[in-house]
DNA sequence: ACGCAAAGGTTAACAGTGTTAACTTTTTTA
DNA sequence: TAAAAAAGTTAACACTGTTAACCTTTGCGT
């Protein structure tokens, strides 16, 4: 029927697989169900997405914008690269944990599950690289973090955050594990990870 | 038709399974198709399995018992804390670089893809953990490692690993860094997240 | 203002999925 | 050898993503 056309159809398909991918998880991610959604017949999604990946690929990539931007927000108000790297965890932490299911999506491509992240998205997805890569160069310069790779370094930080999420997410922690004090030690660590190797710096807690 | 039934016919199934994950993926993972491989009809599955879950959930037990079997046969074989950590890390990277498909689906009940990871399954899945608790506890006891919580920091430890292997299988590098560059930078921070840091102890390489 | 082309959207269909119920065959047991 | 239990099959259901063919509305050029 498709009464009125308020808004791109493309918008309200995106809106609505949203909020099914949000209500539903991705198992029961459908686009008959999406189009259910806004009213609209299953093919109609096709005239604005060449196929369920792709529309599942531009989710991916919101999602890693805010992602970006929110870390770029965060990095701006602390100071000391140190400062900065904890910052960075800890709002990666939280949007993982607060937009689960859009950070599951975000981490889909792996489970081959998905045709492969086409790489013109792949460049936006790189800021969040950029970011940290920046603050430990920073650090570096001022022989606080023994990094001559920050590019790479970047990679690794993020990967390791990654992987704490992931375990925390698919709730395969020890019961006897807390999960607030699992995300603390294993950023500690990982921040430890990049210190410079030298002088012993305890951080008061 | 079925006609030997040269071996528990469970057992073909999961060989089956496992033949069809590991050529086609875990997309293209189908009843019928697994049936098909060792002319069978789909619905016999349920004969020996309650459900698509958990003949895979069955896969990810066989798979993760055998990483930890390599994973015991390594620590075995390095000497100090520190060594071992390395072992154990690369041993880790080998199995998943090696069985691509295997390792996927030990990871793949965090996408929500799937039915949680069943709890008496669980079990076994923990000595992996132990190994790595048990590494560290001999490390702090020697004055090499600052860990006061090895259990936790077994989980931690592995959480990092399987974030760096989970960016690397996924292709989602950046072009410009090299892999087993990527890989041995990342272990590095990672070990380096729990060495004791007080001395230098640069390792020489 | 009209006709026509294109855009936007729909219906019907295909091939495939996991899963269930009802049926048939084989094996075991008494 | 007959009855009971186990092992397996066929048919069907309710879904899935995707394509082709069709209809309907919109905008445009004359």
């Amino acid at each position: 029927m498709s009464k009125t056309k308020e808004l791109n159809l493309k918008e309200q398909i995106i809106d609505a697989a949203r909020r099914v991918l949000l209500s539903e998880g991705y198992r029961n991610f459908s686009l008959r169900k999406i189009a259910g959604e806004i009213d609209v017949s299953a093919t109609s999604i096709y005239l604005h997405f060449e196929n369920k990946d792709d529309l599942v690929h531009t989710l991916m990539e919101q999602a890693i914008e805010r992602l970006n931007n929110q870390l770029q927000q965060v990095v701006s108000e602390a100071d000391s690269p140190i400062a900065k790297l904890e910052a960075l965890a800890y709002e990666y932490v939280r949007f993982a944990l607060k937009y689960q299911r859009e950070y599951q999506i975000i981490h889909l491509t792996s489970s081959d599950e998905m045709t492969r992240y086409p790489k013109e998205k792949f460049r936006k997805a790189r800021k969040g690289y950029e970011i940290v890569s920046n603050v430990l160069q920073e650090g570096a310069d001022g022989g606080l973090i023994a990094e001559e790779k920050p590019r790479m370094a970047a990679y690794t930080f993020w990967a390791q955050l990654h992987g704490v999420m992931s375990v925390v997410l698919s709730k395969r922690l020890d019961t006897r594990i807390n999960r607030q004090e699992f995300i603390d030690e294993a950023i500690e660590h990982i921040i430890d990870g990049y210190k410079i190797r030298t002088a012993l710096q305890t951080n008061n807690k």
